[in-house]
DNA sequence: GACTGTATAGAAAGCGCTTGCTGCGTTGCT
DNA sequence: AGCAACGCAGCAAGCGCTTTCTATACAGTC
């Protein structure tokens, strides 16, 4: 029914070794046997079994993608970039490698799975994008994990995620405290005193390391902060727009309100506006990521841009061995603040 | 080094094949045996090799979904729903299957290579979704490709992509043609005769069908088109935004820009702004597919609905054969006309 | 011309798992 | 009590490929 190797050197005259050897090209064999070889593939419109060679080889050339949300383009973004360096040529069996996306929805059993999964599959490497989870018992887990994968021969690479304590991930880290910092900074330079911040959910690195940038700024600045600014919330448009109804129910004076990213913001806009508040005039917005619609947000959105696409492809290239991984395995990766539309000089 | 289904079944004191068996759940293991197994695949945290059962059992837990654009919400989206349907139970080994999302960036052979991987790992179902390229030799090599996917017993689906004719694909369509129409029919409604069109790219179907669409209702209401009226780009906001610019070039006097999709329209609102122009006072503007972010462009964006989600969640379920084909293999899916701010009466 | 070295191809032993078939002990039936 | 039927576990034969080791055929060397 299904062609074989063993098809193929019977029509090529040769044995499934040469085959073989011929398909994966990293033996010596004749140009002329070759040839003969590539044709009969051709002929008989062969694929090659990958489990079978991923079986013997002990090896396969699946290269897993853990994303929390891939409606979110945000990891799009990212997922696209990696896949770009995934693609091309650089192993075995004419190089291609298939980069496969696994959405994690957030969950850290999910996660979890997954990482099983592609350790089943005996995956060439593994990328984790996003924030992780600060749970301490499922960090563990996730750090077992990397480690039997790393044991495996599976190379691990963070990507917009923190280092994995105890194990030898290359991570490279986005500077998401440095860029709340800024970014609120420069809320304050503008002459706002009381700032509304919509965090994430409070169990992700990215969001306490955001707010914790957020409040150096305030602290730095010597504002005091009221509890009631701080609300959590989803990192989605429907989050950010309720975060706002009800930051602005708790306290109508504030003049500013930062988003944990650029979907939450633009919910923020939509209840602002609602609300019969102008932006910036009476109410700044400021995001964080920069995503594509940011700048087309009216007004566009104040923002920290972080380089998803960059950090993608070189979190691709190290994966495929084509990089040197940082020093120390660890790379931060640093935003860059956007001033647009969103902020201004706060009302009188 | 590594642990075996041997090494499980020495500890257990069973055979391989009883291990085996405990692990895949088909076969009838008494509850003593079924437990002892169990506790030693802990004991040992044996983690079953993908690529050797695949081999044996000749069928593989992947599952293959293809986008053209991972970064794209419009995609995201859908792979996302068709995930949720994919992860759970309903197969064998544990019922956990491997959802894989591979980005063709909308070139063709990357498709093709994409289906050959899969073909290689021999995936249990293969969901392509987005509008296909319409060149026939390309055509014929995916629908070719496709079939011997089936062959293989691979399930195929086909989800907001037209059928492949000579295959049994289940094919869920979008309605693009009659979403279309009833946009612009919209617009005609609310005065509108001149109208410019932001089409895709010229090669994909989903690009034809929408602009048919337009230019059915165009038609319908006795309105001559313009040829200059129309622009093709990519389906981005950048393409929107510089192909606004060419259409108010090459006819200043339009009052209503119909883009191809979501992101076209915030691009061509960009770009209506910036020439001092309001929405939708002095140009209406509409989109299609209703992303999440449509409903917060300013003003908000008149579109066209697409279930993506459902109809996701419908491919998944149906490659997992949880569901039913429709009759015929092929269902069409309606969008649903969402009037909002950005489309108006045009100036006099 | 005998000997060594090099280039290329083949034989065969698995890789780790699944599954058809066989075998045995037990229960159900008459 | 005797026989059929059944439930459960093991044996062993692969699944299709890779790779080590071996064999052959030359070309080169003194």
């Amino acid at each position: 029914m299904t062609v074989t190797l063993a098809d193929v050197a019977a029509r090529a005259q040769v044995s499934p070794a040469t085959v073989s050897r011929v398909l994966n090209g990293n033996y010596p064999v004749a140009a002329t046997t070759r040839e003969r070889v590539l044709r009969a593939v051709d002929e008989l419109d062969y694929v090659l079994n990958g489990p079978a060679s991923a079986l013997a080889a002990a090896t396969s050339d699946l290269v897993g993608i853990l994303v929390n949300d891939i409606a979110d383009p945000f990891f799009g973004i990212m997922a696209s970039a990696i896949q770009g360096e995934i693609g091309g040529p650089g192993g075995r069996a004419g190089g291609e490698r298939l980069a496969v996306t696994c959405n994690t929805g957030g969950s850290p059993e999910r996660e979890l799975t997954y990482l099983t999964l592609l350790q089943r599959q005996r995956a060439a490497a593994v990328i984790l994008t996003g924030g992780a989870v600060e749970n301490v018992p499922h960090a563990a887990a996730v750090a077992a994990k990397l480690r039997k994968l790393a044991d495996a021969g599976t190379r691990v690479v963070l990507c917009g995620r923190p280092p994995a304590p105890d194990t030898d991930a290359v991570a490279l880290t986005f500077d998401n405290r440095g860029g709340g910092k800024q970014l609120t900074e420069h809320l304050i330079e503008l002459g706002h005193r009381r700032l509304g911040y919509i965090a994430g959910p409070e169990e992700r690195t990215t969001t306490r390391h955001r707010l914790e940038g957020h409040r150096a700024a305030l602290a730095a600045a010597g504002i005091e902060e009221d509890p009631r600014w701080t609300v959590h919330g989803r990192y989605d448009r429907r989050a950010g727009y309720e975060a706002t109804l009800e930051l602005l129910r708790r306290d109508p004076t504030l003049t500013a309100v930062v988003a944990a990213n650029d979907s939450v913001a633009l919910g923020a806009c939509a209840a602002l506006r609602e609300s019969g508040l102008r932006i910036p005039a009476d109410v700044s917005v400021a995001g964080f990521d920069d995503l594509p619609f940011s700048i087309d947000a009216v007004p566009s959105l104040t923002t920290v841009r972080l380089p998803l696409a960059e950090a993608g492809a070189r979190a691709g290239r190290i994966a495929m061995g084509r990089e040197e991984p940082p020093p120390g395995g660890i790379a931060t990766v640093r935003g860059e603040l956007m001033v647009r539309g969103s902020s201004g000089v706060p009302r009188a």
